[in-house]
DNA sequence: GATTTACACTAGCGCTTGCTTGGTTGACCC
DNA sequence: GGGTCAACCAAGCAAGCGCTAGTGTAAATC
């Protein structure tokens, strides 16, 4: 057995089992349907996974890193002003759902799903993540860029963005870019 | 059998299936759980409802019923200001998640567990409840009271709501009021 | 050339699933 | 006091489930 490493054929596999989890929910989704989409048989998962909740693991796992690399990668680059920043945060988030959209619906519909010890393995990488939202959304609060509650601000704008992996078409006209300005402007108290 | 009847025993039972669904998810959930929540055997349950999808339509379906009654009340006995308006209908959203939870939480997870014709008979019921927030929020946007794109203020908003069920704690400090009255000062642009 | 490693296979075990069947119970009704 | 009917039960079927055991094999490593 192989389990916990990275090899490329496990990340490959883990690509595949995000989309079939996304087309029919983990707990429908079989270990025989899994293997078929991968091109193998039921049996010969289990040498690259330990079990099923593994895979969904090892699913969500991906989607987060991948999520808090592009969002760091995107604060280093831009501005340091408190709305660039803002900004920045924004438009990394929703291009996660260009590169990744399958994992992220996955970590948003199926983090139930996972047995508590991955659970507390993966929520510390989602509190990292969330740790940078909080941060940016502090230095905007301090600039007067946006004003109220704290916590409350930071849950409302964590949740329209999320929100967005149930409407949001890659392919329709609408930039990840234009969202994120539309939203920036929406919380800011100055005119877009 | 007595399928698609309104029984006020169907209806308890609906409401005790809500609570399950919660805790374990739809598909997790096995019809012996069910029947044992309900003091009942398994094959009885079928008695009250034809399968186990039509469970979760009684669920999905008497949630949206609720909301929208409130919603509409809601807007009824408020003030007819834009503003008035737009936090009645944030304040009666977050009730809803006093007063039926769980109904909610499981429209909101397992609506995609729908089979195809259940989907189509419930999808109006939320049109119906959605068409109810884009009239608010095109007065507020005729008013001047918020800016942006017609669609994507509406679904950042219902985003911001719709996100509530993860973190907000009903028993804790803050009311629905307290919520809703921050969630407008956040978008309108006059200070809260 | 022998051994190890990675990956895949076949076959099926033990269990749970949603749902059905055929029948019982007790309250109500003309 | 026979008939009706909603509500329930015991028993179990057919299908599907996650996962295991044991084996084959080609490539890499020694």
């Amino acid at each position: 057995m192989n389990v916990m490493n990275d090899s490329p054929r496990r990340k490959e596999l883990t690509r595949q089992a995000a989309q079939l989890f996304v087309q029919e929910g983990f707990d429908r989704t079989t270990v025989r349907m899994l293997a078929q989409e991968m091109g193998i048989k039921s049996g010969s998962l289990f040498h690259h996974f330990r079990d099923k909740q593994e895979i969904l693991a090892a699913v969500i796992e991906a989607g987060t890193q991948n999520a808090l690399a592009i969002a760091r990668a995107a604060l280093e680059s831009c501005d340091h002003t408190p709305e660039a920043r803002l900004q920045a945060m924004a438009r990394a988030h929703l291009e996660t759902l260009l590169t990744d959209r399958n994992a992220h619906v996955v970590a948003l519909y199926e983090w139930r799903r996972l047995d508590p010890e991955a659970r507390d393995h993966l929520s510390h990488l989602r509190d990292a993540y969330e740790a940078l939202w909080e941060a940016v959304i502090d230095e905007a609060l301090d600039a007067g860029l946006i004003h109220g509650d704290r916590f409350l601000v930071s849950r409302f704008v964590m949740g329209a963005l999320n929100w967005t992996v149930r409407w949001y078409d890659p392919a329709g006209s609408r930039s990840p870019d234009d969202l994120a300005h539309e939203l920036v402007a929406m919380i800011t108290r100055r005119p877009a």
